[in-house]
RNA sequence: GGGCGGUUAGCUCAGCUGGUAGAGCACCGGCUUUACACGCCGGCUGUCACAGGUUCGAGUCCUGUACCGCCCA
């Protein structure tokens, strides 16, 4: 037990405790104590280990951060003071396009991978109106460059909030480490083909000129029209079929016609062919179910690739491609009556063509409606509607799908064992378990992971160069992993020389570089050290902890438990923890790109961290908090809380002798009920219910200080008995010592300045409070004086009440009180009682309230 | 259209396995009481969204409806 009755250390107490400056004063002392360094000799059951989310650095932390993170951190503190090592590192998430977009905003410039690398090349001062082509190397340079000042305005925020990380275990997604473990993963994928390239159908931005993945797609309500067209039948009957479409320009690109099977208007047409307006191209009409009879005039058009229906279409029918749209969204040239292009008219088609070639789809569509009108092809008016469009989360105009080569990770043969995962994940709150399985059951296709950028991990893959010239993409060259981290761009396959590289007989580089996704997935692998430190990593994983936001269930959580199922045939954690959002005032999502973010600094140095924090876990999981920067309401109430500590801490210290046994009913009483919240905050703290804890602690302790300090106040000052006031300072420290290392993981700057006047050493490395050890101060739980206690708080309260209610001041005498005879059994702490309320003579008896006789003066 | 969550005091929210509705803020009144005026004491405030059902008893469990939010089609 020494915990609670070693009192030893000296006790020095400032005048006048404040809450400011506790910040910089605690993380100095923190960082050169090394209080949050990981262990890395226990093992593996004596860890406890979390797989922190790597914030992106590319712009600005607001509020939101901090709420989630402070969730984060009242765990590892937590199992820290349960005696783990906790592996609590901190990474930064650099990785591809937030980066590449800040960057050529911020300096003013754009990547060119067709330049040299200019070594002097330096940034203007200010970025001009023309944005400054710049080579790869030269942008990556810039790239870094600006990513390591928003981490280190990070880290400032992150330890400022009082996050005890190890900070000597920083990763960054971009870095060497992250790069090896990525591009050995993937080489491991490559090797078991779970990971392959093909030339397929692709969602395309057209603005970033990269692929983009399912998961990273948003639907958009976008304005449309309905086009009807009409398409004439082969028959040489002069009838049409009329199809509907809000994609006209795409006519060119036709490959069929389509209708339900079961569809009686269009069942005789099925294997019979129609030839496309303005074009002239015979298209066959054909059957397929997942045409809508129901929507336009039952019948639609196929093009390669109009929407992801197409795609299906395309492949299920086995249909040619006729390709226009290209990788710059524009329609790009075409000969008529070349292969795949043949035509009734080859002329006209060409001529119509020509005059759509080089648009975007949107010119593109407003000319060819013109060419419609004027050849009678299109019945009536366009028809305006507003439909869901898809594009890329951070994109500006519709995707299109684009025919590429692009490499995939195999995702969709391990679906069921994915969902099995999910169900042997631990959710917190488990309701979070639903989107997971949502995502996995919805999945439509294999992960792509290849993006057409430059920040970014690359593909550690090489393709020979045939004799004629032609890539042969069938027998990649990879190099050894002792190699990795490799750029192929620079770097060179084993057994060729730079000079090589883009001849016939030589090799060239795959240009592309991973998703974010594909980096981010192996962030356990990265921390962890998987690819060159396989001592640490079998310590920290499987991990305990994954925290996160349930925005990314489906990318990051998802892509993670992905990557280790394949990799391990584990889960890559035990626990997924999902925090909520911060929302405005108006209850939206607070996010950057509303505009109604918060930056966290001003609250932080107005309401203290201790108060932020206290808001962010007075949060219950998973919850989504309104927040009013106006108005910062529970911040508030935090810093009075931190500062409640620092006084009723004083209160305590400020007289603590005598001591000796804890005999008197109050005492015994308060401290069997603190043995009760204890256990009951270890309980939920281990299930991650800190929101509860935290609650039941703080009302625990403002009756605490309301009342039983209140109530013991004046023998404690010895106006009793000296053992009486031993009793009254004894329980006090054992009272203090418990709270303040309950608070301690939530409120860690004001606990750890109490713990210091007169405990040694770090609250945040003892050990956290048990119900035995608090139990054993009094040699044993004292249910009697619990029922004591509780009545006499409750005739306290009604005493207080009708005291009130005669506006008395609160040290007017009372020569007679008579109370309910139901409050009798306060009677062993009848003194304590009638001290705090100056009552001079107490009696119980049939009345059903308190009834008071003043004394005609009132003391001065 | 599907999934998930929410709806409790003027505001922000707590109410765990069903047993007489809670806290803080705000508001009103009182108190400078030797830890704290960045404080203390007291008061006021509710058809627990709506409609059914189960039950001796429902804020809590079940069914449906409405509205808000998030995610996915």
């Amino acid at each position: 037990m020494p915990e609670v009755i070693d009192y030893t250390h000296p006790i020095t107490l400032p005048e006048k405790p404040a809450l400011e400056g506790l910040e910089a004063k605690w993380n100095a002392r923190w960082e050169a104590e090394g209080t949050y360094r990981f262990d890395r000799t226990r093992d593996r059951g004596a860890v406890y280990s979390i797989d922190t989310p790597p914030p992106t650095v590319s712009g600005s932390l607001h509020v939101g951060h901090t709420f989630s993170y402070t969730h984060t951190d009242v765990i590892a503190r937590f199992q820290r003071m349960r005696g783990k090592a906790v592996f609590y590192p901190m990474g930064w998430d650099d990785n591809g396009l937030p980066t590449e977009r800040r960057v050529q905003n911020y300096y003013g410039v754009r990547c060119d991978p067709s330049l040299p690398y200019d070594p002097t090349f330096q940034p203007p001062e200010t970025p001009g109106k023309q944005a400054i082509s710049i080579s790869r190397p030269n942008f990556i340079e810039l790239c870094n460059r600006l990513t390591a000042e928003d981490e280190k305005t990070f880290e400032r925020l992150w330890r400022y909030l009082g996050l005890s990380v190890d900070w000597s275990m920083t990763y960054a997604t971009i870095d060497r480490r992250a790069q090896r473990v990525s591009q050995a993963s993937f080489l491991k994928l490559l090797q078991c083909d779970a990971a392959y390239q093909l030339e397929a159908p692709t969602l395309w931005d057209v603005d970033f000129r990269t692929a983009v993945a399912q998961a990273e797609l948003e639907d958009r309500e976008q304005p449309g029209a309905y086009h009807r067209i009409r398409f004439g039948r082969a028959d040489s009957s002069g009838t049409f079929v009329e199809i509907e479409t809000t994609r006209p320009e795409l006519i060119p690109a036709c490959v069929a016609l389509v209708a339900h099977p079961d569809d009686e208007r269009y069942k005789p047409l099925f294997g019979t062919h129609v030839t496309t307006p303005l074009f002239g191209v015979s298209v066959p009409v054909r059957a397929h179910t997942l045409a809508d009879p129901a929507k336009g005039s039952g019948i639609a058009m196929i093009c390669t690739f109009g929407d992801i229906t197409d795609v299906t279409w395309w492949r299920e029918l086995t249909l040619p491609v006729r390709a226009v749209i290209t990788a710059n969204g524009t329609l790009g040239p075409v000969t008529w009556g070349a292969q795949g292009w043949e035509s009734r008219d080859v002329a006209g088609a060409q001529q119509t063509y020509d005059q759509l070639a080089g648009l975007s789809a949107a010119k593109a569509r407003a000319r060819i409606v013109e060419l419609l009108r004027e050849s009678a092809d299109l019945i009536g008016e366009p028809r305006p509607i507003t439909h869901q469009v898809k594009f890329f989360e951070k994109g500006d105009r519709p995707l299109e799908i684009i025919t590429s080569r692009q490499w995939f990770i195999r995702t969709m043969p391990h679906r069921e064992e994915l969902i099995a995962r999910g169900r042997e994940l631990k959710w917190h709150p488990e309701y979070m378990r639903h989107r997971y399985e949502n995502w996995v059951n919805g999945l439509v296709g294999d992960w792509c992971i290849s993006r057409q950028r430059f920040f970014g991990v690359p593909f550690p893959v090489w393709y020979p160069l045939r004799a004629d010239g032609a890539v042969d993409y069938g027998h990649p060259l990879v190099p050894d992993e002792s190699r990795l981290p490799v750029d192929p761009s620079t770097d060179v396959p084993s057994g060729f020389d730079e000079s090589q590289r883009g001849k016939p007989g030589g090799f060239v580089a795959d240009p592309d570089v991973m998703d974010t996704w594909a980096t981010s997935s192996v962030t356990p692998q990265i921390a962890g050290g998987w690819a060159d430190d396989a001592d640490l990593f079998a310590r920290v994983f499987p991990m305990d902890l994954r925290p996160q936001g349930h925005d990314i269930i489906r990318t990051w959580l998802f892509t993670t438990v992905l990557r280790s199922q394949l990799e391990h045939g584990t889960l890559p954690w035990a626990n997924a923890s999902i925090s909520g959002f911060v929302l405005d005032p108006d209850r939206k999502k607070m996010s950057k790109s509303k505009g109604n973010a918060v930056t966290p600094m001003a609250m932080l140095e107005q309401c203290g961290s201790d108060g932020v924090r206290y808001w962010a876990a007075s949060v219950r999981p998973g919850g989504d908090p309104a927040f009013d920067p106006k108005d910062p309401g529970q911040m508030k109430v935090g810093r009075r809380l931190a500062m409640k500590i620092l006084n009723a801490a004083r209160f305590a210290l400020l007289q603590s002798d005598p001591r000796g046994p804890i005999t008197e009913p109050l005492d015994r009483g308060m401290l069997t009920s603190l043995s009760v919240l204890v256990a009951e905050s270890t309980e939920q703290l281990e299930a991650y219910d800190y929101a509860r804890v935290l609650e039941r602690c703080e009302r625990f302790f403002w009756s605490f200080c309301d009342d039983y300090l209140e109530l013991v106040k004046a023998r404690r000052y010895g106006d009793f008995t000296p053992e009486g006031a031993a009793s009254a300072n004894s329980a006090m420290l054992v009272a203090l010592s418990t709270m303040l290392r309950l608070f301690a993981p939530y409120l860690p700057f004001v606990t750890e300045e109490v713990w210091s006047w007169w405990r040694p050493g770090s609250v945040h490395r003892s050990s956290w409070p048990t119900r035995e050890e608090v139990v054993a101060s009094i040699g044993g739980p004292d249910a009697a004086a619990v029922n004591v206690s509780v009545q006499c708080e409750l005739a306290l309260a009604e005493v207080r009440r009708v005291k009130a209610l005669h506006k008395k001041p609160s040290k007017a005498l009372i020569e007679r009180a008579v109370l309910p005879a139901a409050l009798e059994p306060l009677g062993p702490a009848a003194q304590d009682f009638k001290a705090a309320m100056h009552i001079s003579s107490l009696s119980f008896s049939d009345v059903t309230e308190a009834s008071l006789t003043f004394a005609e003066v009132t003391p001065e």
